[in-house]
RNA sequence: GCACCCGUAGCUCAGCUGGAUAGAGCGCCGCCCUCCGAAGGCGGAGGCCAGAGGUUCGAAUCCUCUCGGGUGCGCCA
């Protein structure tokens, strides 16, 4: 439905229009004053400067045509022609039983739905996943639900990292500490063990060990290379000790993932796109955009207009193996075949020359025009040195580690809180808790920015913070359960005005629609997490200063309890859509 | 070297399609539980929006330059 803001500015759209001028130019949004009004428009000024004309003159006649309307409890006139509108009672009590009775719960709806497929993982084989993964898959999964709450058809898709250098490093590695085993055995086919060699837990020392030792050495690097062309090119040991790893660490990352809260509907990473890369090859070299350029065979992506030059997209290194570049192409290729209206990587944002690359190399295919495909960037989270986020002993923190901390902190001050120590819900209570502290913590900074992470923060429970969310809904279930009411069920009776604090309230309910908008067309869900503090903090307020469950006026209490209902039903929606859930008491 | 991003309160950050007195949270000071959950509410102190020019009736917001910080720039992903 339609935000108050949105309503009004129609409202006093028309008026410009029957001034002859732009019905934009009536753009209302909430007020920089709040002491005049809780809205304003400033169209006038720009239409004066547009129409040469007194910009004061014009605000006044826009005024006199509003004057009467009974949306309108007042319109004042401001400055040099600022508008100052306040809405009447009835125009909020109706707009907030249209907002109960909305079947999408006043939230904003697309008009023509997409499908659309978001990459939101892309974590290595073998690598546990770290907090550089805490981002990509939060924002992702939020983003997707969003999108799904706007109609759309959203899919994410997990894109595993199995198929590039890091695999040949840990194949050299494997055969260097245990040369015996079959796997390595180039004249061997078949009846490779089914049993993986490794756990997780070892490829997870395994591997740091492989990456370091190519770092240093020249030879473990070129070993590393020659394997990882092998195992592309089909040896069969190879490949057989890659599927171990590969399966040893999905069950690892499945697990991980879910106690995120985060899902995947699509489990392909790279190597499931291999068999495509020879025919995205063909194709490009049909259309003649694959060159030869220093041993490599490459797709030239540059364009005169470029304020720097791109280099090209690398397709086949010059020693037969592939990156990420050409998986990703034929990625695309794939999805393609499949179809998608739209295409969001949720990558670190230093990724965006890559994406720009491949964007276009897809565009030149012509699989999809680049506008169809989004690189969603986000920034890094660094440590108090400005530079990425590092634990005390150097190493990067692990998910497991912080999402373990966060809920420790969260248990303990669960039991603290919890008068009669019943327990027996504390540990459900406590991750939930810890998940929304967390998750909070991290949406609510913008997708772009970089961010100093600051663990404090992450398990702060005061201010604008996740459980400050949750204990906003904990409070609103405990009053309707107080008064008898089905907290799940929404209650429909008439809601009227008569405290500052429900007209608050009611307003900031009323602006879910713009909230939710700006949310999904800036793929930002730090916005609806604003909005989501906003209500809360306009519920606290309201419930500091009225009484609700045992208000004596019957027709009060029930006009209040309809709209702490309300409240709390856009407040669940909303911590949806950030992937958090709220428990029943905390 | 070239390109991109950032510099707003003590701290962490919003606001940036130009509009009135620049916001939030934390921290600090003071107040509020004989009444629905104090993980809360109310009030207060705290800012030449890095600096300098420019465009405009009007600039944190747009343009230029300077200083400071970060990031990226083909065979890692």
């Amino acid at each position: 439905m339609l935000s108050l803001t949105a309503r009004l500015s129609l409202l006093v759209g028309e008026a410009f229009a029957a001034e002859g001028l732009d019905p934009a130019l009536g753009a209302v949004r909430v007020s920089d004053r709040p002491d005049l009004a809780p809205f304003q428009c400033n169209g006038a000024l720009a239409a004066a400067k547009a129409a040469k004309k007194n910009p004061r003159q014009l605000a006044e006649s826009i005024k006199s045509r509003l004057t009467e309307d009974p949306a309108l409890e007042e319109i004042t006139l401001a400055g040099p022609g600022f508008l100052n509108l306040t809405p009447s009672l009835p125009f909020l009590e109706e707009q907030i039983a249209a907002l109960v009775a909305d079947p999408h719960g006043g939230a904003w709806k697309r008009e023509t739905p997409e499908k659309v497929i978001l990459d939101y993982g892309g974590p290595n084989v073998a690598k546990p996943l770290h907090v550089g993964h805490l981002r990509s898959a939060i924002i992702g999964q939020s983003l997707k639900t969003i999108m799904r709450r706007a109609g759309d058809n959203a899919v994410g898709d997990i894109h595993l990292g199995d198929w590039g250098l890091q695999m040949g490093q840990l194949i050299a590695e494997m055969q260097r500490r245990a040369p015996e085993l079959p796997y390595f055995d180039a004249a061997k086919t078949d009846g490779f063990p089914t049993e993986s060699p490794v756990t997780v837990a070892e490829l997870s020392e395994i591997y740091p060990a492989a990456s370091a030792a190519c770092k240093e050495d020249p030879e473990r690097m070129a070993e590393a290379q020659a394997a990882t062309a092998e195992l592309q090119a089909g040896r069969p040991g190879y490949r057989a000790l890659w599927q171990h790893f590969v399966d040893v660490s999905r069950e690892a990352l499945e697990a991980d993932y879910a106690a995120l809260g985060v899902s995947f509907e699509l489990w392909r990473g790279e190597a499931s796109v291999d068999p495509l890369i020879p025919v995205t090859v063909d194709r490009l070299t049909e259309q003649n955009l694959l060159v030869e350029s220093d041993g490599a065979q490459v797709v030239e992506v540059g364009r005169d207009d470029d304020k720097k030059e791109l280099p090209p997209l690398l397709m086949i290194k010059s020693n037969g193996s592939v990156g990420y570049g050409s998986t990703d192409l034929a990625t695309l290729l794939e999805r393609s075949e499949e179809g998608f209206d739209r295409c969001i990587y949720v990558v670190d944002k230093r990724q965006a020359e890559h994406f720009v690359q491949v964007f276009r190399a897809a565009d030149k295919l012509g699989l999809y025009t680049e506008e169809k495909m989004e690189h969603a960037g986000f920034g890094t989270m660094n440590g108090k040195d400005g530079r990425p986020f590092k634990t005390r002993e150097g190493g990067v923190l692990r998910l497991a580690d912080l999402l373990a901390m966060v809920i420790n902190k969260a248990e303990e001050r669960v039991r603290e809180n919890d008068p009669d120590a019943s327990g027996a819900q504390f540990p459900e209570t406590a991750r939930l808790v810890g998940l929304a502290a967390l998750k909070f913590a991290d949406l609510s900074n913008p997708r772009t920015t970089d961010y100093i992470f600051d663990l404090d923060r992450f398990v702060a429970f005061e201010g604008k913070t996740g459980p400050y969310l949750l204990y906003a809904a904990v409070r609103m279930r405990s009053v309707l359960e107080k008064a008898g009411v089905d907290a799940g069920e929404a209650l429909n009776a008439p809601i009227s005005l008569s405290e500052p604090t429900e007209r608050e309230l009611v307003q900031a309910l009323l602006s879910y629609a713009d909230a939710h908008e700006g949310a999904y067309t800036r793929r930002m869900p730090h916005v609806l997490c604003d909005h989501a503090f906003a209500v809360a903090q306009a519920f606290s307020k309201f419930y500091a200063a009225c009484r609700i469950a045992d208000e004596n006026n019957v027709t009060v209490r029930t006009s209040r309890l309809a709209l702490v209902s309300a409240t709390l039903s856009q407040l669940t929606d909303i911590l949806a859509q950030l992937g958090i859930d709220a428990p029943d008491k905390m």
